[in-house]
DNA sequence: TGATAATTGTTATGCATCATATCAAAATAG
DNA sequence: CTATTTTGATATGATGCATAACAATTATCA
């Protein structure tokens, strides 16, 4: 699980008398300005407060973005959804396979290419995606906007995206 | 390598008179508002970037940080290197093995404590993360600064941190 | 002091992610 | 009709990340 990281973090907190207590601690020097090296970091703690705050439905975040982009793109077949996630499609497979045996989605055989699959959210599917969108609105982002601040929020996405999209 | 996810949308790219050309493209939705989803995508981005830019050294960004620190703090085990980089001590044995057979870091038996080791940058080490510093500056961050402006650059890493850290 | 516990580096191991090559079935191009 | 391409799938390997366990050494404390 994700949890034992900050779990074992938590448990060196609890131990500050010891000669461990950081000793002088490290200089992280340049490495603090370094764009790489917060955005790992903050990627990571986002994901772990994600995976909390979606423990009840047990979806991850690739998870839970393929929801998304089936509900709101409904019919479409393996490539196109696995592209646009930057999956690739041998991987997407066992991750469909997933989705589909806790059927929240579903493989349709084409009629008029039957190679392709046009995939859909089952009834099952569509009620966890409406639960897991109140549960990341109301735990997950609701949070980020306490700690930053609605604009800030908003312009970090933004400058994420541009990265994202033109580096 | 990791130019390949690259090279493999560049070979798409040159057919884009195919019955693939994004197809009625498919709708993002709320994806490009979920901030895990951008900070991802934006994370790979700047990993794959940095990888580019840093080829002729042949570093990662993980091998990048443990020179770094190193450097600011030598001497120290590995152990405390290790933590502050949230590297778990089995996986940084592997690591380190790396860059001590390339005679870039070297571990020094403590006399003290015999069970630990002072990890120092050797001259080869000290020289290659110089010429590695001025790579990330010259290329990597400076197209950071380009897309977004210092001033925002700034703030973005701000924002990072903060999370990092407090979330 | 001496028995017990904790720490350090290490190995082994398992799981998840990611990437490539390859394949059969089906569709498309020429 | 033949050759190529596309789709979903399988097998496979590399890498990152996490846990358990171990020997050597050090710290704790009764």
């Amino acid at each position: 699980m994700t949890v034992s990281r900050a779990a074992n973090e938590a448990a060196k907190a609890q131990h500050p008398a010891r000669k461990d207590a950081e000793d002088a601690s490290i200089e992280l020097g340049e490495l603090s300005e370094l764009l790489g090296y917060t955005l790992k970091r903050a990627q990571l703690k986002i994901f772990e407060d994600f995976l909390r705050c979606m423990a009840p439905l047990q979806l991850t975040p690739a998870q839970f973005s393929v929801l998304l982009l089936l509900d709101r793109n409904p019919g479409r077949n393996q490539t196109e959804i696995a592209n646009t996630l930057g999956i690739l499609r041998p991987n997407f497979v066992a991750m469909l396979d997933g989705l589909e045996s806790r059927d929240l989605c579903a493989r349709i055989r084409s009629v008029n290419d039957r190679r392709s699959h046009h995939l859909v959210l089952t009834d099952k599917g569509k009620a966890v995606l409406a639960r897991a969108k109140k549960l990341v609105a109301a735990k997950h982002e609701a949070r980020l906007n306490e700690l930053l601040g609605a604009d800030n929020r908003a312009a970090l996405v933004g400058m994420l995206a541009k990265i994202a999209e033109q580096f």
